[in-house]
RNA sequence: GGGCUUAUAGCUCAGCUGGUUAGAGCGCUACACUGAUAAUGUAGAGGUCCGAGGUUCGAGUCCCCGUAAGCCCA
């Protein structure tokens, strides 16, 4: 049996063949099946909606998926993956739309609902196999043949399951929040509608800065000088909300300012309060000198004094008048018209307070709300409160002087727009406020407001009903189980998701739309009486009692789908009897993903982990260990999944997570189809195969940052990883074949193989170790990078360089046997480490190792065991004589180079300074390596004694640092000036008292770093604290053996040339006139023979067929025969 | 407007709890090596560590204020 040999590798190729090998032979079911009654390691696929083509940033997210669900099978786990898809939702049916050439407004008109939700359940699995493709093109294992879809009929039941629960805690209620609202399309707007491009738009509107009047009691006192009237000045671009103002807002760091001066309009004398900093908009420095009682009525130029000054917190509380009394309770005047905080208040622009309108604003609600201040609102004709502005845009007709008006002059037609009085309703509520001294200062303002996208007209910010789950009642619970999930990157978890939860509001659900969840509530005709309805069964009885009651006529069949219009046209029956309808929203599709640990597995019980699966319950599957999706699912996905598990269940739903960047272009740039910019999946992995496309993915930046994709780092990844990795496998394969190595034998024991065996063997296991953590810790990045540098720096570059010879040269012996165990072994376990990473290229390794050997019993590198690391092989102070004996070799190297002296030029010896003990054993241990490596004789160790060290000293800041602190600089000073005695006292008797500045210093050893720097006469380089000497005398044996050298090379190329294989025996004949080349020939012959596998060399006067070699000026020729 | 992340060589990235000459790979230039050869070694060029302040004997690293890019939310 041979290993198997490759002539020009093609990855993406091995890659097909690997996965055809795995499909063949079930590899992913049997990693699983395998792993039967072994502990699980659960993990949650975050499903993907199949109505788009995959790109190339979802390689990179399943990427990480995969690796980790990998690794912990190597380690003994089972690891389950169910696949999944996301089907509801508004992306799907704005692409139905745009495909059908329909809008919202035509469905149930064009298109019955019936009919357009069949459209979007055929759209939504539209690229489904484009999906299962890339799934399996990039060795994405997950199961793909029972996966989880969100429409379907049991996933849709656990939701209402789920839904039921939280309206059994009390945690489901009906509430309104502000929301762009279209009144001229009568309609909420997405946000994604409020992103369409144009719909922001630069709009001049009347802004006002009204007078609120303080009122005077204990708590305002300190706001009065004697009868004066206090007002707080507040600014709106929207003065049609002043109506509605219930509150003003301030910041509480904010400094204030009350200033003594007269109302524009009345010219009556005022004090008002307006930010210190916002002053300058409002009073001029011309205006300051003048005296109060010089200023008449209608003068340009109005005094002004500053007489008080307040911080926002003074302010907080104090109560004013209502501003337009037209609406009042006495629910408001015990909890409305008063100074309230807001961390969102600035003194950017207007006055530093601001007018809260809980009912017109997003802001103003959530103050008002955190405030306990109440809208303003009246009763409609059932009793229920409805805002002062109607659905249409205009005043209800309690706001008596503006009923019937429209809030904004575009919802009235254009004739009426055109009208010669007209006059926008913001104009009129100016004019009234400033003839009641109610306005300080009246212009037009000029900023950017959003339109409806299809009626053109500015939007308002209105209530409008919806269904919450209180998560605001569980936020200590959220916060507090958040701390214990590894969050990779941590700060994703304390920064961007621990903000979210500390700043929760409650969990708006409603979506008005068709394709998606319907809100199983069902509520009578008067509102008063509602039913959640948990499970189909339910639903079944409680259409039996409306049957009864006569409005159904009959039960809905088994295959009664839960989906708009057929929920919609069941009715039930209420407790008092009346006919109840569904509440028309769809839930948030967020809620779809985030209930996928419960409904994937049709969950319908009441505690996940009570029991096992096969009954019900979700005990081996729930919680997840791990799950990982994009750092934008922060707020969406992960959140969901937290809310709905701690609220209902008091657990967390995942342990550890990876929050992945986005994979940008080349420059930095967003990908995307319309730039043209984004990378095709599919052409990247079939060009580079998936391995180099993972390892590049992985090694280049960690998950959690953005990945700049530039597809010359895949070839990198390739040509420089895969590329050493396949060339030290095929260098390994070449001769293990010719010597029949298949690692029957025995291993030798570590202790009777070479220092460099033991080396790369000690390095393998200390890589070993630190891969493993690295995984552990879900830092993939750090796992790669180690690797690779193992494979090109120790193993390739360093170790298979240094024994090449063990390789090709020989007897098959016991030496020769230790060097291919060390390398096979480094070749496997490098198979393992790589493998979750590199899943089809390291199987092929590990398989073509193993398929000679048979040392293991797995068909498949992902069906065997993560390796552990032999502490024992690992030898920490092997590994630094090493790394002593790369640096000296590196050194050498740099001197022949200045010298230009080749290192097929042997060197009598190089000499190192000796600067302690370790110096001169370590460096004699790895003393053949190093001699081997330069092509040096002998390495001469210089000590004090030889008197020709130039030493260096430096002090050691980090020790000095604590001890002198701020003298630090001049006792710096002091040890850079050490002469060569001082530094030979110091080294002498461990310490040298010294003067600083009139002070007796002591300092020993360990207060510096001396290093040997230079030794006069000779040739020196340093790096480091080693220091190297070379010799570069030649004698005429060095310069023989020099030339035999020269010989072996040019001889060796002749038989390249002419394609001899590597056993091919030959005969040499050589013809030379220079002295020094007969002489090298004669004493180096069998040296020649033996690195030339020539049976013979000798020296002839002529030659037939000889070829001219050229060492250095030297003339000879040479001629080679096959014997 | 708020929150979070990132910013180090032409490019992609390291740089641990602050320690004085800031590293690697790729790319570029030159030389060497040549039974791993589309490999490898050595050397060179290339840095306001995004900017401004501060703390400190000492800041790429800590603090503050900005700038730019990105994401999420308003």
């Amino acid at each position: 049996m041979k290993y198997r040999e490759y002539k020009n590798i093609n990855y993406a190729e091995v890659a097909d063949e690997v996965l055809e090998f795995w499909k063949k032979n079930d590899i992913f079911k049997k990693s699983v099946d395998e792993k039967e009654g072994a502990e699980s390691f659960v993990f949650y696929e975050g499903p993907p909606s199949a109505n788009g083509t995959p790109g190339i940033h979802h390689v990179m997210a399943r990427a990480v998926k995969d690796i980790f669900c990998r690794y912990k099978t190597l380690k003994g786990y089972q690891v389950n993956r169910k696949g999944g898809w996301d089907t509801h939702g508004l992306p799907v049916e704005l692409q139905v739309e745009k495909e059908l050439g329909i809008t919202k407004e035509d469905i149930g008109k064009k298109i019955s609902v019936e009919e357009y939700n069949q459209k979007c359940r055929e759209a939504v699995m539209k690229f489904k196999n484009e999906w299962d493709d890339l799934t399996e093109k990039m060795g994405y294992w997950v199961d793909l043949d029972d996966p989880y879809i969100t429409f379907d009929k049991n996933y849709m039941e656990t939701l209402w399951h789920l839904l039921k629960k939280f309206y059994d805690k009390d945690l489901l209620y009906k509430g309104y929040t502000i929301q762009p609202y279209s009144p001229a399309a009568g309609t909420g707007l997405s946000s994604h509608e409020l992103n369409q491009p144009g719909t922001y738009r630069d709009v001049k509107d009347t802004s006002i800065v009204a007078q609120f009047k303080a009122k005077k009691t204990d708590a305002t006192a300190k706001l009065f000088d004697g009868d004066e009237e206090v007002f707080f000045l507040a600014w709106t671009t929207t003065p049609w909300t002043l109506p509605s103002n219930a509150a003003l807002a301030v910041g509480k760091k904010i400094s204030y300012v009350k200033v003594k001066t007269f109302n524009p309009y009345t010219f009556l004398p005022v004090s008002v309060i307006v930010a210190k900093d916002l002053m300058g908009k409002y009073f001029s420095e011309k205006a300051k000198e003048i005296a109060f009682d010089d200023y008449k009525s209608g003068d340009k130029l109005i005094p002004w004094e500053v007489t008080g000054e307040f911080s926002g917190e003074d302010l907080v509380g104090m109560p004013y008048e209502q501003l337009m009394p037209y609406v009042t309770n006495d629910e408001l005047e015990a909890k409305a018209f008063r100074v309230i905080p807001g961390d969102f208040v600035s003194t950017e622009d207007g006055t530093g307070i601001v007018h809260i309108a809980p009912t017109f604003g997003a802001d103003d609600f959530l103050a008002a709300k955190l405030a306990d201040v109440p809208g303003v609102m009246v009763k409609d004709e059932t009793g229920k409160d409805v805002p002062l502005v109607d659905k249409q845009g205009r005043f209800v007709a309690e706001v008596t002087d503006y009923a019937g008006k429209y809030v904004k002059a575009e919802y009235y037609s254009d004739e009426e727009n055109s009208a010669k009085d007209f006059k926008p309703t913001d104009v009129l509520i100016a004019i009234q406020l400033k003839e009641e001294n109610k306005a300080f200062n009246v212009t037009k303002y000029e900023h950017s407001y959003p339109h409806c996208w299809r009626t053109d007209k500015p939007i308002l910010y209105y209530p409008l009903d919806s269904w919450f789950i209180k998560t605001t009642a569980y936020k200590d619970r959220l916060v507090e189980l958040n701390k214990t999930i590894n969050w990779k990157p941590a700060s994703t978890g304390t920064g961007r998701f621990g903000n979210w939860l500390e700043n929760l509001v409650d969990w708006n659900l409603s979506r008005s739309r068709y394709w998606g969840t319907p809100l199983p509530i069902w509520v009578s005709e008067d509102k008063t009486e509602e039913i959640c309805i948990g499970s189909i069964a339910e639903l079944k009885v409680e259409i039996e009692k409306s049957i009864t009651a006569g409005y159904m006529t009959e039960q809905i069949g088994e295959d009664f789908d839960l989906h708009r219009p057929y929920v919609d046209d069941v009715f039930l029956v209420s407790a008092s009897g009346q006919k109840m309808y569904r509440e028309p929203d769809l839930i948030d599709v967020w809620f779809d993903s985030g209930a996928m640990p419960y409904a994937q597995f049709h969950f319908m019980g009441d505690d996940p982990k009570a029991d096992p699966v096969k009954e019900g319950g979700l005990k081996e599957v729930y919680p997840a260990n791990f799950i990982a999706e994009g750092v934008d699912q922060t707020r969406g996905w992960f959140f969901t999944l937290h809310a709905i598990s701690v609220m209902l269940f008091d657990k967390v739903s995942f342990q550890n997570v990876i929050a992945n960047g986005l994979v940008l272009d080349k420059k930095g740039n967003k990908m995307s189809k319309r730039l043209g910019n984004a990378v095709n999946p599919f052409e990247t992995l079939k060009k580079y195969g998936p391995d180099a496309t993972r390892w590049y993915m992985i090694s280049n930046a960690n998950p959690w940052d953005n990945l700049k994709f530039d597809i010359e780092g895949v070839a990198e990844s390739q040509r420089r990883f895969f590329g050493t990795l396949y060339n030290t496998y095929s260098f390994f394969s070449l001769y293990a074949n010719l010597d029949g190595f298949t690692f029957s034998e025995k291993a030798i024991p570590l202790a009777e193989r070479t220092e460099s065996d033991q080396w790369v063997i000690s390095k393998l296991n200390t890589l070993v170790k630190k891969v493993d953590e690295a995984y552990d810790e879900y830092e993939p990045t750090k796992a790669a990078r180690l690797i690779q540098d193992f494979v090109i720096d120790d193993m390739s570059n360093w170790y298979v360089r240094l024994n090449r010879k063990r390789f090709w040269k020989g007897e098959y012996n016991e030496d020769k046997r230790a060097a291919y165990q060390s390398l096979y072994t480094c070749l496997k376990t490098v198979a393992k480490l790589g493998a979750p990473i590199a899943p089809f290229f390291l199987d092929r390794l590990y398989s073509d190792l193993n398929a000679v050997s048979g040392s293991e019993n797995h068909e498949s590198v992902h069906l065997s065991n993560f390796p552990v690391a032999d502490e024992a092989a690992i030898n920490i102070e092997l590994e630094a004589r090493m790394d002593m004996a790369q640096k000296i070799s590196s050194l050498v190297h740099s001197l022949r180079k200045k010298e230009r002296l080749k290192v097929r030029q042997p060197l009598a010896k190089i000499m190192i300074p000796v600067m302690n003990e370790n110096t001169v054993s370590r460096v004699s241990a790895v003393k053949d390596l190093i001699l081997n490596e330069v092509n040096i004789k002998e390495i001469e160790f210089l000590d004090d004694t030889s008197g020709v060290l130039v030493k260096s000293i430096k002090p050691n800041f980090r020790k000095l640092g604590k001890e002198f602190g701020p003298k630090m600089k001049d006792v710096s000073n002091l040890i850079n000036a050490f002469d060569q005695d001082q530094i030979a006292e110091i080294e002498k008797n461990n310490s040298l008292t010294v003067d600083l500045n009139g002070e007796a210093i002591t300092l020993t050893l360990e207060d510096v770093e001396i290093a040997s720097q230079d030794i006069p006469g000779w040739l020196v380089a340093s790096e480091g604290g080693i220091t190297v000497a070379l010799d570069i005398n030649l004698t005429d044996e060095l310069r023989q053996e020099g030339i035999a050298r020269d010989l072996v090379n040019r001889i060796q190329n002749l038989r390249k040339d002419q394609g001899l294989e590597v056993q091919d025996k030959i005969k040499v004949s050589l013809r030379s006139d220079e002295e020094v080349v007969t002489a090298a020939v004669q004493a180096f012959n069998s040296y020649i023979c033996e690195e030339t596998q020539a049976n013979e060399l000798k020296l002839v006067d002529s030659l037939s067929a000889g070829q001219e070699l050229d060492i250095d000026e030297l003339k000879i020729s040479a001629q080679i025969e096959v014997c």
